[in-house]
DNA sequence: TCCGTCGAGGGAACCGGTTGCCACGGTGTT
DNA sequence: AACACCGTGGCAACCGGTTCCCTCGACGGA
């Protein structure tokens, strides 16, 4: 076995062309496929081919208009369970369509993200993914929009991924899931075992995702004539940590609540953890629930009650839906559903 | 406020130089920076290149040889947590180095991986990561060499992460931490707290990450002059649904043991449930330990006892080992070390 | 036998950038 | 006033491919 190892210099389709003694467009012809070839010829090209282990480079295939055709989508952070499953969602349907599939973590900067989109552009990615909700100001409107702009003149397009839509006119295709009507199904269900007074627990007091889970919470007292008392909303992050510093906090401050809504799974696991602290059993003396379904909602004791959201669908969703856009048409706006998923840790409340 | 929406014909640098009065040389330069231009040109350049909105093709520079250099990952499935956070840590470091992140799962797919090797290979990228383990048979070294060589003569780079070695003289990097030490001092652990038949559950039988976990569990055995009984060894894969039917066919089975020594975490938590679902206690009835030290493992209930893996590290260290590498340099293979986190899931087996 | 046709492959322009080399014009020096 | 020099910017070659267009030779039919 002959390993023609150390010689980095990658070789060009002219020395295949030279090696196989045929001209370099007759190399490409035969790797091209289409173009009539001799057979003796096709054999010569492939054995040179095989000999020197070569592949044509994908850069200089793109500037000549035959690439791999690139997508892009940009998260937060990998590593949180919804972040991660639209992740895969994304990259599997990007890989089945033929997509290269780039990604880059922001870390929750803006400045990370307005480079990386730039880059994109360079890159002439056939899409850009923003992945996961934000904090929805008008800078971030106005921020957004320029990018979506000037994707469009690029010829790529900018989608949005469980974040909020643009002003009308901004060329970008949303696909979102429905917080609120997910969180009001699921505050509508603790409210009927009978709780009145509901700790919603966690997620930045900005985020989109926070805030529509939150109005959720709120249309669904209002629906039952209930105004609930602003004490209850309890603001921090997503991670667990934050779960269980703010329910620490709750039960220090001895808040009156007889149960706890998370705008998270993982701040409910955090929230969990310290309600078990704290000797308080669930949903005996507090009743829990999240938001998100994530694998480990069911193997938290008790099994957790929470929202389901189809976020690997959502990613396949957003890639097909992007990349089946032509320049023109009418912006797309999808809302998906939730549905809650039952489970053991929302009970009656505790008797007095 | 005018956006030039719709023109989706990217501007060359062609456009830009006409616009401004000048050739595209100067342009470049402009742009490049570093060659002396007079401020007038540079002005109406850089004016030019406002109004169009212009930024260079970025494979079009790659071609010319002053392109973004790209960095590629390949893992199962981004969706596990260790892998995300492995995946975390490479994307990390690799935009901190100036590096664009290509991704691939593949689904466990061996021809899957080839593929984006190959593809990876034909975009010059400066190295291929290939994360996680994997089932290590002959045909994997084979295969895996040959994409090392490959890799290499094309003046890339293969680094394995988490993944087994390949026989000496493959040119590759190969970045591991210690399953064996991990397991053997966690099953040290559990022995020391009196039990004798530990069940070990879940992993792929022929996968090396649970293989090495394998090895541990039986040297911290024989350690103590013990020799584990062959029926606790239970096979799956590594997910929280394997971890939950294993437990549950194991309890009805009937099988003998005091503690469970879970693959991952993951598997820990089905488990976990199963043994709850059947009325058992953990520690009291049985004890628990887990692999991997997610995030979560802290709200399971009781906590879970693990072996906390720098996984994140691991990737940070991938990416900056392989640039580091300089052709003709020695292959670097680093083992990280693990430690065990004792948590509340591992007591003293239930007296008679 | 001659001509038309067709299949195969070569030459060169092109994709969109970068950069070595050279020309040009203005200033400082002797 | 002549000269050298320096700052500036254009031309053209090059990176590694693709593809249009054209030529050349073989073959078949009249």
């Amino acid at each position: 076995m002959t390993r023609k190892s150390g010689d980095a210099s990658r070789s060009t389709i002219r020395d295949v062309a030279a090696r196989a003694g045929v001209s370099a467009s007759t190399v490409s012809r035969v790797l091209g496929g289409v173009y009539p070839v001799s057979a003796a010829t096709r054999g010569r090209v492939m054995r040179a081919v095989r000999e020197l282990d070569y592949v044509a480079d994908a850069r200089a295939k793109a500037v000549a208009g035959v690439g791999t055709p690139t997508l892009a989508f940009v998260l937060e952070d990998i590593t949180g369970p919804s972040f991660a499953h639209m992740a895969h969602g994304v990259e599997r349907e990007a890989t089945r369509l033929g997509h290269l599939c780039l990604v880059c973590s922001t870390e929750g900067d803006v400045r990370h993200e307005l480079e990386f989109v730039e880059m994109m552009r360079a890159q002439r990615a056939a899409a850009v993914i923003l992945v996961g909700g934000t904090a929805d100001t008008p800078e971030y409107r106005e921020r957004t929009h320029r990018m979506a702009d000037s994707l469009a003149s690029a010829g790529s397009r900018l989608v949005l991924c469980g974040r909020p839509p643009l002003d009308p006119g901004a060329p970008v295709t949303v696909i979102e899931y429905d917080n609120e009507g997910g969180a009001y199904t699921l505050v509508a269900h603790v409210l009927a075992q009978g709780h009145r007074r509901v700790l919603f627990l966690g997620g930045r007091a900005d985020h989109t995702t926070a805030l529509g889970r939150e109005r959720g919470y709120l249309a669904a007292h209002r629906a039952r004539g209930l105004t609930p008392d602003p004490a209850l909303l309890l603001h921090g992050d997503f991670t667990r940590d934050a779960g269980h510093r703010l329910m620490q906090q709750a039960l220090k401050d001895d808040l009156d609540f007889t149960a706890v809504v998370a705008a998270t799974d993982m701040v409910a696991a955090g929230a969990l953890t310290a309600l078990h602290e704290a000797g308080l059993t669930v949903p005996g003396d507090v009743s829990l629930a999240g938001y998100d379904d994530i694998p480990f909602a069911r193997d938290l004791h008790p099994a957790l009650t929470t929202v389901h959201v189809p976020y690997e669908e959502l990613g396949r969703l957003a890639v097909r839906t992007a990349l089946d856009h032509t320049p023109g048409a009418p912006d797309e706006h999808l809302l998906l559903g939730t549905h809650v998923v039952v489970r053991d840790s929302v009970g009656a409340p505790p008797s007095r």
